[in-house]
RNA sequence: GGCGCCGUAGCCAAGUGGCUAAGGCAGCGGAUUGCAAAUCCGCCAUCGUGGGUUCGACUCCCACCGGCGCCUCCA
């Protein structure tokens, strides 16, 4: 039984959907000025892997992410770049977009833009004025944050807890509380013809109209960032409710936010073992745009999309998350377990673990029980990961799981010595290829090891690279078997020097990088 | 000041009113190996501090200390 955190009432609730077998999942989105940076993908991340889950757990599950491409900070980094603010938002999505496919994040099935949504936006503000829960103010049209009765239920605050007069604009207002729907436009600023003249949306009404647009008046599931439900989604629900008079959605997911040491940045430079005292003295904070950071495109050159995935997921989706290459580089330490145990079951089966077919859903589980002690381990650990998914999206806790999985199937093939042929018998690649099976059928729900990592691609070394070091394997190969042990560890030595790992198997030498 | 979060081993991180407190990284010992690498096995925590509730708390309550977020169109 899946339950879930509901921010409306801090309690984690059964989940039930509004439709029957049906989930619809709204994410506020980026607003496309800057090159993203890490913080803004950990919401994606997290929400592909929510989807995927609900899909893997049964749900047909639509999951929406908006792209705001009209705002104020759109507006000024457009002059300030002198360049119109349509291409600026054009090349700032291709950013987002790319960073979202490094990620692995294709679960999303709508990106509504800001500018494509105008008509349904000009609708709802219309809508809110006629219902009297807004009203117009010489170009501008403001929500009336007093209208509202339990305005403020979300974040817990009440109105009078609520002020901040914006920028300038407030003598326009009835109340300081009270916020924009509608912006008039200034003569350079770009605009769209509205009823109450040109101008462009307030920062909240589109997710309210996209959201209705695409999923509904009530739907399941929204999300976002901790920081953006206050007044983000406050604002949201109190445009939404008043004019539907029903709930806008079941369930108010937050996530954690991304923080970052001052080491943010630095890229490269020693990784020696830090020393103790150094991280503790460092300042952590959110990572924003006052505090900058790197651009996500220039991280993915250091770390693969996957390890920053599999970083951001082996925490709980609601707490903060600190940043740091170390971790990073740690974390891809412990995926190498994975990537290897990969390689090992291609060595053994002869196939590519990469091909295997899963299940798309959980019913369609398809696992013998016949009592076996490695079959049985591996159903005790499937079964634990699907608990921890089941608690409000424990994806750390289901990571751990996944550890044990492969250590199962290591030692399944060790136990077995299945790296020796004449070890194989049709029974015991059965089970394990079951195992591996299963393996993957979980992680895919995570959005992990999907596909193979760049690294191990083995044609990423040109053609003379592989006759070399055929060459020396065999030149070494042979020197061992003179015991002229001397030659073979240079040989060995002078190639981990250079970067290349040898290791030693039943069926030959095999070689890597790094 | 208001609202809220967090403090589990050297580091990261799940979890739980009583059963061996997951897992990862690092480290140590062992099996394996010509030696390695990889893999496997084993070791490595009384859960910030002080009270309280309870037969029993790391888990619930209170206080304190420490860290952090929002209250400013920041995911």
């Amino acid at each position: 039984m899946l339950r879930v955190y509901n921010t409306l009432s801090r309690t984690k609730e059964p989940f039930e959907p509004v439709h029957e077998g049906k989930v619809g999942i709204y994410l506020c989105g980026p607003t496309v000025y800057k090159p993203s940076h890490i913080g803004h993908m950990v919401g994606p991340v997290i929400f592909d892997a929510v989807k995927r889950y609900l899909a893997y757990s049964g749900y047909d599950v639509t999951l929406v992410v908006n792209v705001t491409d009209v705002d104020d900070k759109l507006i000024a980094e457009s002059q300030r770049r002198g360049v119109p603010m349509a291409q600026l938002a054009a090349e700032m999505t291709t950013d987002y977009m790319n960073n979202l496919e490094a990620l692995g994040v294709d679960a999303i099935d709508h990106f509504p833009r800001c500018t494509e949504t105008m008509d349904e936006i000009i609708e709802f503000t219309r809508t809110l004025i006629e219902k009297g829960f807004a009203y117009e103010a010489r170009g501008d049209v403001y929500f009336e944050v007093g209208k509202c009765p339990g305005y403020g239920k979300l974040s817990h605050r009440g109105i009078e807890a609520t002020q901040g007069d914006g920028g300038g604009m407030a003598e326009r207002k009835r109340a300081g509380a009270d916020f924009a729907l509608w912006k008039s436009a200034k003569p350079d600023e770009p605009s769209w013809p509205s009823p109450w003249g040109p101008g462009r949306p307030g920062w909240h009404i589109e997710c309210s109209a996209m959201s209705r647009k695409l999923l509904g008046e009530t739907f399941d599931v929204h999300g976002g960032g901790l920081d953006l439900m206050f007044p983000h989604h406050e604002n949201e629900i109190a445009q939404s409710e008043c004019c539907h008079g029903r709930p806008m959605a079941r369930y108010w997911m937050h996530n954690g936010l991304m923080q970052a040491g001052s080491e943010v940045g630095k890229v490269g430079g020693r990784h020696t073992r830090a020393a103790e005292g150094d991280l503790a003295s460092q300042e952590i904070g959110k990572i924003s745009k006052s505090k900058g950071s790197e651009p996500f495109r220039d991280l993915l050159k250091q770390f693969s999309g996957e390890t920053i995935r599999f970083f951001v997921l082996s925490t709980h989706y609601r707490r903060p998350i600190d940043f740091s290459e170390q971790r990073l580089r740690e974390v891809e330490t412990g995926m190498d377990t994975f990537h290897r145990f990969f390689k090992r079951f291609e060595r053994v089966m002869g196939c590519n673990y990469y091909n295997i077919e899963t299940p798309k859903r959980i019913n369609e589980w398809d696992f013998p029980r016949d009592g076996h002690p490695f079959l049985l381990a591996v159903t005790k650990r499937s079964a634990n990961f699907l608990s921890c998914m089941d608690d409000d999206f424990n994806t750390g806790g289901a990571i751990g799981e996944l550890f044990e999985l492969v250590r199962l199937l290591n030692k399944y093939v060790d136990d077995e010595n299945l790296e020796e042929p004449e070890n194989r018998t049709s029974d015991n690649l059965q089970k394990l290829r079951i195992g591996a099976k299963r393996l993957r059928e979980l992680a895919s729900t995570l959005g992990l090891f999907r596909n193979p990592p760049q690294e191990s691609s083995g044609s990423g070394d040109d053609e003379l690279t592989g006759k070399l070091m055929e060459l020396l394997i065999e030149l070494r190969a042979e020197s061992r078997r003179k015991k002229d042990f001397a030659t073979a560890d240079q040989i060995r030595n002078r190639l981990t020097e250079i970067g290349v790992v040898l290791e030693d198997r039943p069926g030959g030498t095999d070689w890597s990088r790094k």
